[in-house]
DNA sequence: CCGGTTTGTAACCGGTCTATAACTGACGAG
DNA sequence: CTCGTCAGTTATAGACCGGTTACAAACCGG
């Protein structure tokens, strides 16, 4: 399940996208409008968690881009006691808003609302290439060989690389999204998860195909 | 289709009953918490809108006892700011919530949303394959055998489980649906009744063919 | 009120999954 | 060449998960 959160604040921006991979999402950060533009029309989240202000393109002005084309669950952060924004962002089409500031369990009740509401809760297969990840079932199937099981480490992994096939991804960023950050030592972690996730996805483990290295920089999905 | 609607602001629940009447709906008021609930067990109302904050009986312990008993779609009505109601509400089986104050247009189009989601939860597929669940009489009948009698619980599972056949059902998924609420030590309660249907429906309940466990992500029925 | 049924709670077991550490080989810098 | 770093591999202990058994509490029909 994948959520865009845009704020300009970059230590909220960690944070709120902290507090939702350590729930299970993936969390894809936007620093300010455009980007988050950017960034929803390429990715295609399945909700957005916008703040209102942000320099530039503020959250109702890419709240409205947005709803042009899409019915996609949006959140709005506003700061307390500011009525006006809450009304123009519920006539814009927001969901649901969120006064600053505000606990993680408030937060992350109010995403599983609202991704409920909008019947996502069931998360549906993400394929891309030859591989298709099932969230559901907890499986791989590459072509058309037999679905393979995942655990719930190899699979959150296989979702961040599938999100971003061809492209490396960076250790650190693969011990954040799947892990939610932990010390520095724990690189033996992704090299432990990588190794098991080669042995059931690879023809020749030795000689990965598909869960490629990219030496000093991180490790990259070839989907064909 | 009935609605009840429970609030001990008299302003205001003459203007909701108003604005559900005018859209089409019958509505039902009470002006606190006792009264709420005797009118639920006379009526059988199809929706419950609930005010938080009522005198004497809360709308949290109305909705606790109502799902004692029912499933049927609660809403709560919520003033804004007040974040951990909002996490409780979600936690005691709350289907929706509301801030105050908020437009006619979204209580309406949420109503629609809850009574949609909640019409097409009864009119699923009562029959899939070769099993076929009797809602009235609690049984369920596999290809020709004699039918086989349910108890509450274990039908509501078979039911969920049906209306996601041949798909991977999360537990906390059915948790919420089975029991309507989800805490910490539930878990216990799905392995066991998943192992009492298992007795009583499956050939060979340490082999299931139809009631399977898809492990880290939940169960699954099969249908043939 | 009684007795059976249904539901909730706890303990135990075996298998799987995860965290942690140690060892190996490849590679590049000095 | 030697050292340090990086990635891969092997090994292992403990946590966690799902199934099972047992029993207590709540509920229900007569």
């Amino acid at each position: 399940m994948k959520i865009l959160v845009a704020d300009d604040d970059r230590d909220l921006l960690e944070l709120v996208a902290f507090m939702l991979v350590q729930d299970g999402y993936l969390a894809l950060k936007a620093g300010d409008g455009p980007s988050a533009l950017s960034i929803f029309a390429a990715e295609a989240p399945d909700l957005l968690i916008l703040d209102i202000n942000m320099p530039g393109l503020s959250g109702f002005q890419v709240c409205e881009e947005v709803r042009r084309t899409s019915r996609v669950p949006v959140m709005m952060l506003t700061v307390r006691g500011e009525e006006e924004d809450l009304v123009r962002a519920l006539e814009l089409g927001a969901d649901d808003y969120l006064n600053k500031p505000f606990s993680p369990r408030t937060l992350l009740a109010r995403v599983k609302a609202l991704l409920r509401r909008a019947r996502l809760e069931v998360a549906s297969p993400v394929s891309a290439g030859r591989l298709k990840l099932d969230l559901e079932e907890h499986t791989l199937q590459i072509g058309a060989q037999p679905a393979i099981r995942l655990t719930k480490l190899e699979l959150r992994l296989l979702q961040v690389l599938l999100a971003n096939h061809g492209r490396a991804v960076s250790s650190d960023r693969l011990l954040i999204q799947v892990w939610g950050h932990r010390g520095a030592g724990d690189r033996e972690l992704l090299k432990q998860l990588v190794h098991r996730a080669r042995q059931k996805i690879e023809r020749e483990p030795a000689n990965p195909e598909i869960l490629q290295t990219v030496p000093g920089a991180g490790y990259r999905l070839l989907v064909d």
